[in-house]
DNA sequence: ACAAGAAATGAATAGTGATTCACTACTTCA
DNA sequence: TGAAGTAGTGAATCACTATTCATTTCTTGT
């Protein structure tokens, strides 16, 4: 015997792996699934083609992969919007306003995120993204609706309906046709846009105008 | 010289248009933009592939069209809801109805106009399709609020939550995952699922609980 | 240093289907 | 009927990239 995969080598491949999907994403983030190229990303890494195949099955599964990398951070921050203080209302409120203004701040991934034609793989992969995001709001509404500052409704339903609503609200600043039009380090806190949005989400949950 | 178009040849190319696009629109209907083959399309149209290009720049332009008919048709119902007696939100709700109605009855063409993934022209004209829909609920809320059956509000924004709310809510049950799973002749009249989105949207539109 | 194996390489391959185009068949009109 | 022009045909081509794999380079333990 001789060769045997040591601690070393094993570091080595857990880097190059990870090396792998930085620069895919990087891809993604600046210009969508549909245009990123194994070639592209395996020059990115500073790797030859093939190698990007001894990490991972085929490119549809590296790229449900970054999906789901992506995604995770984006719920993740939506989860911790949800975990501060206040009632529901105000939670979800926070929560909202996080998911559309961070959307707002990285363009192409949330547009590769929300509405991007992808792989029948990475649209499994967006399919349990949205939910994610409908079972954090779910929750929360049956929160809100134990606390009674929610009437009492179809949780699941509604929350669907929430990020329906801001995504379709989005669809349109974010996508491409959009792209160069927005100012590149804008801050999008207040923007009146994720107002009205959130006003008629916060309107269509609890049903009183505000 | 010795020939030219005739009346009768005009009409003879224009009948062959149709058919094609006739039986594109089924291919789609029947199974997505996805599976819908140039060479089985001229099959079922009863031409060879080459004819198809005769009549359409591209694969891309065909599917363009369809899309554009199928949208009208759906457009053209939900206007027509929004025709009928009735102060705004009587109106607007019988149209919400519609939409989330035929949508569950004809979901294989609803799933590709509302979340198949296609091709960059598909695409643009599926922004299209949705802006079509926003504007005339956004006509419709407009009407509200002179009426003043409908408080203040960004009537653009609100029409577009509308029909995020309402895609979103059908994306689910539409998928090609659940397809199997629905009857086939269901009704989808007082379908509770229907019910709930609308109850959301009248409510985020209107601040009203009901 | 060497043998045994593992990892990396990247040019060549392959699968997929849209699109082309040289050719045939048809239409028109004098 | 025949010349001129148009429509129809469909097998062959092309474009595009993901993926493969024979070969090379590197690691490891003796």
């Amino acid at each position: 015997m001789a060769y045997r995969e040591t601690e070393k080598m094993r570091k080595r491949k857990a880097e190059a792996r990870q090396r792998i999907l930085t620069c895919a994403y990087q891809c993604v983030a600046q210009s969508g699934f549909r245009s990123a190229r194994v070639t592209t990303i395996a020059a990115l890494a500073g790797l030859a083609t093939g190698t990007i195949y001894r990490h991972f099955e085929s490119k549809e599964d590296l790229f449900a992969e970054i999906f789901r990398l992506a995604t995770q951070r984006e719920v993740d921050k939506v989860a911790e919007a949800l975990a501060t203080e206040g009632d529901a209302t105000v939670r979800l409120e926070a929560a909202l306003r996080q998911f559309a203004e961070r959307a707002l701040r990285g363009p192409v991934m949330a547009w590769s995120l929300i509405a991007e034609p992808a792989d029948p793989k990475v649209e499994e992969e967006r399919l349990a993204y949205r939910k994610a995001y409908a079972r954090l709001f779910e929750t929360a509404i049956s929160e809100g609706m134990e606390e009674s500052c929610i009437p009492q409704q179809d949780a699941r339903q509604s929350s669907t309906c929430l990020v329906g609503a801001i995504a379709e609200s989005l669809v349109g600043p974010l996508s491409p046709a959009q792209a160069g039009s927005q100012p590149e380090a804008k801050h999008h806190n207040n923007d009146p846009l994720v107002d009205s949005i959130i006003r008629f989400c916060m309107q269509g949950l609890t049903g009183t105008r505000r």
